[in-house]
DNA sequence: TGTTTACTCTATTAAGTTGATAGGGTAATT
DNA sequence: AATTACCCTATCAACTTAATAGAGTAAACA
């Protein structure tokens, strides 16, 4: 299941994308637009900055912006940030691999086997989208 | 994150598959040869009986053994039965569909339109592959 | 300079899920 | 009849999620 935070967050971001760049949002019209708990939407847009998506402007007329171009917006990286690993077990991720304990023999695994195929099918998709593809 | 009971469910139909066909193997078999806790096993065991995957035999000589050969298993029915849903929200689902309740229009939705494409990635993963890609 | 506005942080909490365990009951085989 | 192994119910700790509350800080503007 996607995580609500996962939700909320593209859901933020498309619409910011769909907005004028360079001009502040602020969060309470993007929790109101799109039905999000303001203070669960803080956290989110929070995170969404110090990883380097969005900017923020303080006082009056400020709000949260994009910093790129939503054709420069990779939903690997999105999706990493706001989801977590894209691998559905940690011995087939490439970004955050662990051996799984209970498993003598990653050559032999059949889950291994499996969730390998899977991770490279989800990996092409977020790849070969970006946040200008979820807006009409 | 796959659970661990698909992840118990996937090795032990891995297990069967690579045993001798109509010889049943016992539960505790299973459990000491793929480090699974046997009462957790014997569930998941029991829901794959219930589902069609695996028939059993009681008393002496008996346990669980593969119905259909490992070729006619797919991934998509294992999958639905240990871990659910393939989409990862309710409003692409194809066997569960729902519509989500904060969501005003799915046409519109960014959510919608990302995870459609993951879901039509993961269900051409799950219909080509079978249980006996899964073993050596 | 002071007030407003909006971002930022910490803490708390209810609800739900997961994974594991215990203990007993039932059916089939030898 | 005894053994073996399947079958079922109940319980529980640990963890995660989603939401909420409240207080603090920084920037803009009159």
């Amino acid at each position: 299941m996607l995580s609500k935070k996962t939700k909320y967050g593209l859901k933020a971001l498309s619409y910011l994308a769909s907005q004028e760049a360079d001009t502040p949002v602020q969060i309470a019209e993007i929790a109101k637009q799109e039905n999000i708990s303001q203070k669960f939407l803080e956290s989110i847009l929070l995170s969404l900055r110090k990883t380097g998506f969005l900017g923020s402007k303080k006082g009056k007329g400020g709000g949260y912006y994009l910093i790129k171009n939503a054709e420069e917006v990779l939903m690997t990286d999105v999706m990493r940030i706001l989801e977590g690993p894209i691998s559905l077990v940690p011995c087939v991720s490439l970004n955050f691999y662990e051996k799984c304990a209970d498993c003598p023999d990653e050559a032999t695994c059949s889950v291994n086997k499996l969730m390998l195929k899977v991770r490279d099918a989800n990996l092409e998709v977020y790849r070969n989208t970006t946040l200008a593809d979820l807006i009409i």
